[in-house]
DNA sequence: TATATATATTTGTACATACAAATGTTGTAA
DNA sequence: TTACAACATTTGTATGTACAAATATATATA
């Protein structure tokens, strides 16, 4: 039946979720930030001397979690990004990438690919764009707002 | 270049198992439950009568979590199972689904399959296969252990 | 201009999770 | 049989996350 194939499927991607996501979070512990810290900084990374501000980023983030100014906070305490009152809409705020920051996420480059492959490996590229595009259907369907 | 597929495929892969995840602990949450406690009530339905350790227990758990303990304490709070000490063996405890467990568990496997179907309405079944056959060449990829 | 509404972010609080150390029990080797 | 290692679970503690309420600013309306 497939009612039980859809089950698997679903628990399958669950699954294989979970561990690429504990796998990258290994990772990055060792360089003590967390996964969403790392994604942030990619994405200010991205704007390339551009300012974001939060909701840009929560919009751009892989997870979305409801408290990026606390993830943000440590990125600053870490001196890897800084927070400006927006002068031209002081509700808002604008954050850089600092040097340091930028340093700090070059050196993470070429590890994250290493773990990447790693996590890739058995898959041929036809494969991985065969991935992505039943992955996308799923989104496509999640997205579509009207959950039930 | 191969490099930017594998990333945006990781990518696309945390993704779909955070929104997977998030939709289905949105379910579960209206009805007072975790989906790992939801999880963890799947597995002892599965025994069967059959006693279960915790050991036992978190092997089979989606998401391996550190702290199955709690996790049972919540359960048992609710109702949904009991916790015996093992008698052939003190240090192993023995832990069993309750009649109110059960038919908690069966009254939410509906509008589980409901939100499954949702999730899964874009994917044809020869979709479904061939998205579980890319995902177990993933998994084993990660479970091979030696994680350098 | 005063008041209400909307927007953007922060903060309080409760809960979840990770990790290591502690506890209690069993098996083993001298 | 005693001492020590291995095993199974629990507990302490620090950290992460969710959610709602609070704050501060800007915009719209009367």
């Amino acid at each position: 039946m497939s009612k039980q194939l859809t089950k698997e499927t679903v628990i399958s991607l669950l699954r294989s979720g979970y561990k690429v996501n504990d796998e990258l979070s290994a990772l990055f512990k060792i360089h003590g930030i967390s996964l969403p810290q790392f994604n942030v900084l990619r994405i200010l990374r991205g704007r390339k001397g551009e300012a974001a501000n939060l909701s840009t980023i929560q919009e751009q983030m892989i997870h979305k979690m409801s408290n990026t100014t606390r993830l943000i906070d440590k990125l600053i305490e870490g001196g890897y990004v800084n927070r400006f009152v927006c002068e031209k809409n002081r509700r808002k705020i604008e954050i850089f990438i600092t040097k340091k920051g930028l340093e700090f996420l070059n050196s993470l480059d070429e590890k994250l690919e290493t773990k990447e492959r790693f996590l890739m490996n058995n898959l041929d590229n036809k494969e991985k764009e065969e991935l992505m595009r039943l992955l996308s259907k799923i989104q496509a369907s999640i997205t579509s707002e009207n959950n039930f």
